[in-house]
DNA sequence: CCCATTTTGTTCTCGCGTTCACAAACTCCT
DNA sequence: AGGAGTTTGTGAACGCGAGAACAAAATGGG
């Protein structure tokens, strides 16, 4: 069961570097657009939003992709990096609820220039089936199991109403999905094997928010204090 | 400068426990809208998705909210944390860029039911500047200062294409909004003091694809070492 | 050919976050 | 009233990740 190919011997990537990894890619695509064919561990630090250290470390783990004294190859990096992730191959996905978000999805380009092919959008509202969504026409949720087969899909994204969503997500395991994202505001269950990654617009304006908050009362405090004290502009 | 009032003393809540304070309010309003008056840290923890000495630990930071031997009063519990988050106030927000993900944010019924309040919708793009999204009128990207200085937003969201996500942080920041919540697929760069928050979907994705492929890559190594060594099914 | 310079890859240290484990505190039953 | 049973709040141990600092390797100039 343990037993691991040659290959991967000493492949533990840490959690935080394989979320980092995408970021990278993209930095170096956008360097590569520019024209540059070799960057340093700062250079694309910078690019990336992160220190030089941490990147060094990072690119680390995957292996010694660099050359001392000169730096990387963005092309050869980037590759490598694709490849470890992954997007280097095709991966079908199925998004399902075609409400606001699951039209944003179906169009966003960022997913078919990244390896991502939306093989199939699913409603269960009826109304909503047969419409063309991104060029492609929804279909009822019932077919999932039918697509999955089909496409071997091992991704699935759920956008529907949070009621929906733990259905939603029981319904794709039992099929054999093994990873998804989930944009519904409610937190799903899955069995030990199955990923799932959660983005939630509310609740990243909540975290804002405190921080807002925050600032705002410390200034009060600042503010109270000084006319407490009898300070402040004249 | 650091003088602060005696209220908030002891007041450091962990970025860990910020992060996760808007999931047990959900959970908690779930469980309130359930009837539910009186729940444990077990319960509570299962409904948020996370263990229960995590839980407690995390709203130990906040105060003692409940009680030794009975639990959290649900509803009390719930306004604590509302209030810590600061969601009990109304927050102006302001979304730049109305293509499909500004489409789906601005249509987003989970802003306005935490606290959040669209309060305009710019694009720079002037075929769209007029047309009404959820029930609000599209305005010139120019109007942004007029608007944040009228309704004294704080927080502002991009949702427009990479290459325009780092001029709108710098109107933004130049105008005075404090706390940016970033969906464009690309790193923009803040002076000390604003905050930014970076959602990306395709980076989730790329993260689960990496799992996926792991996966993948594992059963197959695991399937050649069974071939390797004679072994497998009959 | 040797040395100065640059830049990577790695080691070490520190701090944060997670988890365990338990004392304190509250309720309920007898 | 007292003891058994619950459940919170927190002290302590542990592990992971971030960042500093440095050794190793490559280049280029004299």
């Amino acid at each position: 069961m343990t037993t691991r190919s040659s290959t991967d011997a000493a492949r533990v990537i840490p959690e935080a570097t394989v979320a980092r990894l995408p970021v990278y890619l993209r930095a170096l695509t956008a360097l590569a657009d520019n024209g540059i064919r070799t960057c340093s561990s700062e250079d694309l630090a910078t690019a990336a939003g992160v220190n030089s250290a941490k990147l060094r470390k990072d690119l680390s783990y995957l292996g010694s992709y660099g050359t001392r004294g000169v730096g990387y190859d963005v092309d050869y990096l980037r590759y490598q990096i694709a490849r470890e992730i992954g997007v280097t191959q095709d991966w079908p996905v199925v998004i399902v609820g075609i409400g606001n978000l699951g039209h944003a999805l179906a169009n966003y380009s960022g997913f078919r220039s990244r390896g991502f092919r939306v093989v199939a959008l699913l409603d269960a509202d009826e109304s909503v089936v047969g419409q063309s969504v991104a060029g492609v026409v929804v279909r009822p949720f019932r077919d999932l199991e039918e697509i999955v087969r089909e496409h071997d899909v091992a991704i699935g994204v759920i956008a529907t109403p949070a009621v929906a969503a733990q259905d939603v997500a029981d319904r794709m395991v039992a099929i054999g999905i093994t990873s998804i994202l989930n944009f519904a505001p409610a937190v799903v269950a899955v069995p030990e094997g199955v990923d799932v990654r959660k983005v939630d617009l509310s609740i990243e304006l909540q975290i804002l928010a405190y921080h807002e908050q925050r600032k705002a009362n410390g200034a009060d405090a600042a503010a109270a204090v000084a006319v407490e004290t009898g300070g402040g502009a004249a």
